[in-house]
DNA sequence: CAAATTTTGTACCCACAGTTCAAGAATTGA
DNA sequence: TCAATTCTTGAACTGTGGGTACAAAATTTG
């Protein structure tokens, strides 16, 4: 019944999702989404509702593919230290590689919207508890292979790997060369 | 010669960084400034000639006082190891002792302005170098004091505390508690 | 084909961001 | 005291942010 979209919705979100990556959300107008979309305005607010509900899903979108993507490549096989150090460099890599140097969309809405956007900031947290977890998990799995020295608490080292892989990412959107993020990568894995 | 001053401009600029740090850059409003320093629009204008001009003073002045206090712990008295950890334990205590949950104007800035404000991004990056090069002193200081390990390379250690450093402070905008970046202090200095 | 729904894009709206300006007030020097 | 100078205040201005209203058009169901 009724007319169906001439856009498909998933297409436009992700189209959101990079603009607000690139300018966040505060300096993205909805003349910017507009654009980026290529739907007119009434469109959007009528299938979005706000540019609020749109950055929403936006975020939801990040998670389930760019924030998932590290998760899922700690989890692949190999040597526990081997995985950390190739999936921190490919971090790296794709964080140099991007023209826009966006970094990490959960971290820079972490830094833009927390205490003044409680959805926001709550998806973000989540994010942050998966992938500590994800951290964690792999620590516990060194320490099974014998790894990781058995003695030191691998909640502990996956707080500290949430905090690196953050940092990095941030220092990433003003970082002048690879150098500074070449040796985060080098002393994290040197001191497991 | 001439009316003088009726505010001071040093005070005026404190203000103004806090206004900056609380709500970010974009979603500070010269009427937000106005309010906060207690002077009208045209005073404002007057004085610091733009929005922008007044946050990069903003920024400088968090400079010399709030980066440069981090780094001023860093270079007391003691074991380096109980200095670093002390420094990172007030970082977070200051950090969730505010009802704001700023947490840093550089690293917020750096998340906000990278790309699209040079001069803002000039700044920030080099607090991060001097961060960086007082972790990697302390770092050396405690080699020389066989406290770390020689072999270790002492500029990487340091550029994994910047990393570590700039997560905790991210991660304190969104925790939920001390946990988590309780834990990150005690990996980091468990790891030395 | 008719009826019912939904989409679309344009036009429109109000508030406010960011800035400028004119008029007046305080100061110093002559 | 006058002139020159620098500051203050608040009104005014321009552009845009974020969103709504609407009429026309497009599809689906029956």
């Amino acid at each position: 019944m009724g007319r169906p979209k001439q856009f498909d919705p998933d297409a436009a979100v992700e189209q959101a999702m990079q603009v607000f990556w690139r300018k966040g959300y505060a300096a993205t107008t909805p003349q910017d989404l507009v654009d980026a979309l290529g739907i007119g305005k009434g469109s959007l607010y009528n299938a979005f509702g706000s540019k609020h509900a749109l950055f929403e899903r936006a975020l939801v979108r990040y998670r389930d593919g760019q924030a998932q993507a590290l998760i899922d490549l700690l989890e692949q096989s190999g040597s526990v230290k081997d995985r950390l150090r190739d999936a921190l460099r490919l971090l790296v890599e794709l964080d140099l590689g991007d023209p826009d140097r966006r970094g990490c969309l959960a971290v820079n809405t972490a830094a833009e919207r927390a205490m003044t956007d409680e959805a926001a900031t709550e998806l973000v947290r989540r994010m942050f508890d998966r992938t500590e977890g994800a951290f964690r998990a792999l620590i516990e799995e060194g320490q099974r292979a014998g790894e990781v020295a058995s003695g030191r608490d691998a909640r502990a080292i996956g707080s500290q790997l949430l905090a690196t892989a953050v940092g990095l990412r941030l220092l990433a959107r003003v970082a002048e060369g690879p150098d500074r993020l070449s040796r985060v990568i080098d002393a994290t894995i040197d001191s497991l």
